[in-house]
DNA sequence: CACAGGATATACT
DNA sequence: GTATATCCTGTGA
């Protein structure tokens, strides 16, 4: 079943517990989501925190959409827009287990080590060659596919990584026992 | 383990 | 205007 507009509007928790599992693919090159952080307007750490920007603004434009920012300088990383328009709530995605197009990840990442393909937010945007372009595309139509899982997920909550503000939050969800995630997750 | 790389935002002077 | 921090990764000690 793919993942509708319905099912990215609502809390940006309920989002990223569901979405551990689910396909994620872009020009059919990517795998399933095995990590994910919840960002809530309210969170300091949330790039939508003090409003609206240049950079940040399809974070408030409708949910089930993308917001793809450049990160340090040199990487690319992808949220999906959860709750409702002018919210500014998202999920960062942070590492895949690759399934589909391994052969396109490995030239784009340039190494052949499966495990670090997408095992990381800007690893996973250069294995799935998603840059500004993507930026406020919609999920649920090409070049994205997005499927719900179909098992349950044994999913797992910690600390978020690479935050100074708001760290103690354990927002960082991930698939339990995954050897693709970008770093060990400890149960907070 | 440390640190360069360098866009974007915010907090200063 | 300048300075500092950041939702990170590759490389080299």
């Amino acid at each position: 079943m793919p993942l509708t507009k319905e099912f990215f509007a609502r809390s940006v928790h309920n989002v990223a517990k569901e979405l551990i599992g689910a396909t994620f693919l872009v020009d059919g090159v990517g795998g399933t989501i095995v990590e994910l952080e919840a960002y809530h307007h309210e969170d300091p750490a949330a790039h939508g925190y003090r409003g609206r920007t240049e950079r940040n603004a399809s974070m408030f434009g409708p949910p089930g959409h993308a917001y793809v920012y450049r990160s340090y300088g040199i990487h690319w990383c992808v949220n999906f827009v959860c709750e409702a328009e002018g919210v500014a709530d998202a999920v960062l995605i942070r590492a895949l287990e690759p399934t589909h197009g391994l052969d396109e990840m490995r030239r784009r990442r340039g190494l052949d080590d499966e495990r670090l393909l997408c095992a990381g937010p800007g690893r996973l945007c250069q294995a799935l060659a998603i840059t500004r372009e993507h930026d406020g595309l919609p999920l649920d139509r090409t070049p994205f596919r997005l499927e719900q899982r179909s098992e349950e997920a044994q999913v797992v909550r910690g600390p978020r990584v690479g935050i100074s503000r708001a760290a103690e939050l354990p927002w960082r969800y991930g698939l339990a026992g995954s050897r693709y995630l970008s770093r060990p997750l400890r149960p907070a």
